[in-house]
Order: structure tokens, then sequence, then C-alpha cells
DNA sequence: TTTACTGCAAATCTTTTGCATCAAC
DNA sequence: GTTGATGCAAAAGATTTGCAGTAAA
């Protein structure tokens, strides 16, 4: 744990302390490329550090997501998966076939939430937004 | 349980049995003006019929949507909700304030689904679309 | 030294499943 | 009378929590 990312150096601006744990669950979490759930992340850093309990990346988790530096986000499946809240906003193609998860541009639907504001007076909140159906492999 | 509604009745057609349970499981899913948990079946049911597992909840949606003729939607909270197939398809508007949930026309978002296809190669399934967000109501 | 954080075990919540009994046909 | 459906209890999978011990500051 040599690097120091931007949520930890954040968490440890905020008066939180930096346990080898959290920079763990942090750093897998900021290093990952895709949304990854609490299993994946724990699964991960387990082989390295055997003693690391489940418990503490959910607790470690939640805060994070209290602090708002990580979001949530539901893709379904029954497992709840986060992402750095600083990588910014995009849409997920979720494959219902394959799994396969492919990110949107933020932009795409910038539209249709105008559309809601105003017809609906609804506050749309498309930072997250899961869409289903069949990639392109599966769809061949 | 006098009346006997669609999904009932298709259900006799298939060659199923219909039991006192399955015919008021389903036709708590037909009244229901929105998108109804197990849980939310059950214990409205549980009410008038003690006796009643919720298994054999689970069981009834597992085979009506196995049969097509009700959809599951994973509208978040973890839990997954049911509607009648024949009710047709719209989208959702999920308040994350007071859990209110507005059906939205299916048109709406017949544009998007063309731009996903042309640009991504991707098939949405766009017949159960969770939006999250805030409400009119708790916008004020 | 203080008390926030962790590990452990047990609890919770939703959904699933094995099995013996029961009832729709 | 058959066999599919139900009830019960237990299991399974994700997440949460109480509590005592541990380590970051």
């Amino acid at each position: 744990m040599k690097q120091s990312g931007q949520i930890i150096t954040k968490l440890k601006e905020l008066g939180y302390r930096l346990t080898p744990q959290r920079m763990m669950i942090l750093s897998a979490i900021e290093k990952s490329d895709r949304h990854i759930s609490a299993e994946e992340i724990y699964s991960q850093i387990v082989a390295e550090y055997p003693q690391l309990n489940i418990s503490t990346v959910y607790r470690t988790l939640e805060l994070a997501k209290r602090l708002g530096l990580v979001t949530e986000t539901d893709l379904g499946g029954g497992r709840v998966r986060y992402h750095p809240a600083e990588k910014g906003h995009h849409h997920h193609l979720v494959c219902q076939e394959c799994g396969a998860i492919t990110d949107l541009d933020e932009g795409l639907l910038s539209s249709l939430k105008s559309v809601l504001l105003r017809e609906y007076k609804f506050s749309a909140d498309l930072r997250h937004l899961a869409i289903f159906g069949r990639c392109v492999n599966c769809r061949k």
C-alpha cells in the first residue's frame, strides 16, 4: 500500500484513522476499472491478508459512501456495487446474458433528464442508471 | 376469490392446478395498481388466510414469471417487484426520499433505445427501467 | 492513553430448497 | 388414485450489528 489514492487522502483530511484495512479496501475500489462489489473487494484482498473480515469491508464502504467518496449502484443480481465518486458519473449497459457491463457516456441522457424535469417535475439522478439488455456479442 | 383474472385463466389453460393460494396470490398482483413485492403479497393475504406460507408466494411468482405472465423488476432496495405482463411495459420514476413510484409513458424512451442499438449495438430491454431521483412533493 | 476500528460470531433480511403431507384433477 | 402443490423448517447469500479486544493517533 504505497500509493495514497484520493479517497484515502480525503479520509485522513477528515480526521478518520488510516488503517491498513481501509487503505487496501479503498485502493481496491480506486484501482478497479469497473464497479466492484463488497465480495469482490474482500476476496481480492483476502488472498494477501487472510485476517481481513468482510464486515470491515462493508463498514468501510458505508463510511466512504456517507462521506460522498464512493457511490453505490444497484446493477441487479441482488448485489450492490461501488465506484469512486471522483471518477464521475455514467450510465451502464448491463448484459443480462453474459453479465458484461459497458459504460455509457454521461451526455447521452441529458435530454431525458430535462424532459423528466419539465413534464414530470421529477429531478432524476442519472448518475448511475442501469439499462438492461443484450450486448453485441450475445446478440450474434 | 370469485373473479378469475387473466393470469389465473391462462394458468388453467396451460394445465396447472388452480389452488386457492395461487388464485389469491395472482389476484393480488392483478389487483395491485403498482409493482408489488412478494412480502407485500404475502402479508396482504395472510391477514385473511393465516396458513399461507411465503414460500408458496415465491414459487407461484417464479412459475408465473417463467410462463411470461408476470414480469419482475428490480427497483432497488434489495427487493424484487412483480407486475402483470399483460398490463404492458413502462418505466418508473422512483423517489429516493419518499419511495413513491410514478409510471412513465413507454414511448418516452424509444429514441434512447434506437440510439443504443445504433451506437452501441446494444439491444436494450427498456420494459421496466427504473430511474431514481426526487419527486415533485419531496422537491418542495 | 484514548477511543476509533477491527475481528468474530451471531443476527437479519430476502429468497430458495428438501421433504413429507395434502389436495386438485 | 396420481402427482403436482403446499407447509414447514432449514439453508443460502448478502449485509448488519453487539461486543470485547486491538491499534492508530
